[in-house]
Order: C-alpha cells, then structure tokens, then sequence
DNA sequence: TCCAGCGCCCGTCAATAGTC
DNA sequence: GACTATTGACGGGCGCTGGA
C-alpha cells in the first residue's frame, strides 16, 4: 500500500462527479478543476496532486483506447479464423465425396 | 409518461511493473 | 528507494429501450 505524501485524496474526492459535471471552467477539459490561491495548498501539494490527476485521467483514456482497439483486433481475427474454418470443412467434405465416389 | 435495466464512457484510486 | 506509466476495479452520469 503506497501511500503517497500529499494524499488526503480518499476522505477529499468522495463524490466528485457532480461538481466535475459543473465545473464552472468551461475551458478546461472535462474533469479539470482550478484552485484559487486559497485553496493552495503549501509547497505546491495541490499543484502535484492536480498534475498527477491530470496525468491519470488521460492514461486511462489512452489505457481504455488501446484495449478497445486490442479486442477489436481479437474480434477480426476470430471471423477470419471462423471463414477459415468453415472453408476447411467443406474442402474436406468435397475430398471425402471424391474419395469415396473413387471407392464406389 | 415513468422507470428499471442495460451498456458505454468517464475520473479516480490503488496495485504493480519498469526505470533511474 | 523514489518516481512514473499502466491497468484493473469501483462508483457515478448519461442516453436508450422495453414494459407497466
């Protein structure tokens, strides 16, 4: 369990849906929220926090991109195995159907 | 029209692996 | 050992849909 200096983050964050979805800073991206100089904390520990937050948020856009786009790939390859397969059955029944009208 | 259920997307936290 | 990147888990909002 790593704790990491600054962090007061888990009583702090609770519910921070609501207020991301009225962030007043319309020119910031969607979760991103400015603190006045009031709300600084000493040393910059707000600035880090909101760094890393910031940092988080869109390797976890890039992480849930990256998987969507691995599953699609694992779903192209699962059709082209399906044909493939489907095409080896009938080859195979149309060589049984030859081999056994050479038997005849 | 209302509402429960569902799927999708998002932000955050925490754990872990990798790098220096 | 500190720092960073990655990713699974969680909780929340939103839009859609089918049934009451």
């Amino acid at each position: 369990m790593a704790v990491t200096g600054d962090e007061t983050e888990s009583a702090a964050t609770g519910d921070m849906s609501a207020f991301q979805l009225h962030n007043p800073n319309s020119s910031l991206p969607q979760g991103v929220v400015m603190l006045d100089d009031s709300q600084q904390a000493p040393g910059n520990v707000s600035q880090k926090r909101e760094l890393r937050l910031m940092k988080n948020r869109e390797a976890a856009r890039e992480c849930r991109r990256k998987k969507k786009e691995y599953v699609k790939c694992l779903e192209n390859r699962v059709a082209v195995l399906e044909n493939q397969n489907k095409t080896l059955i009938e080859e195979l029944r149309a060589l049984k159907d030859i081999y056994r009208h050479k038997a005849e």
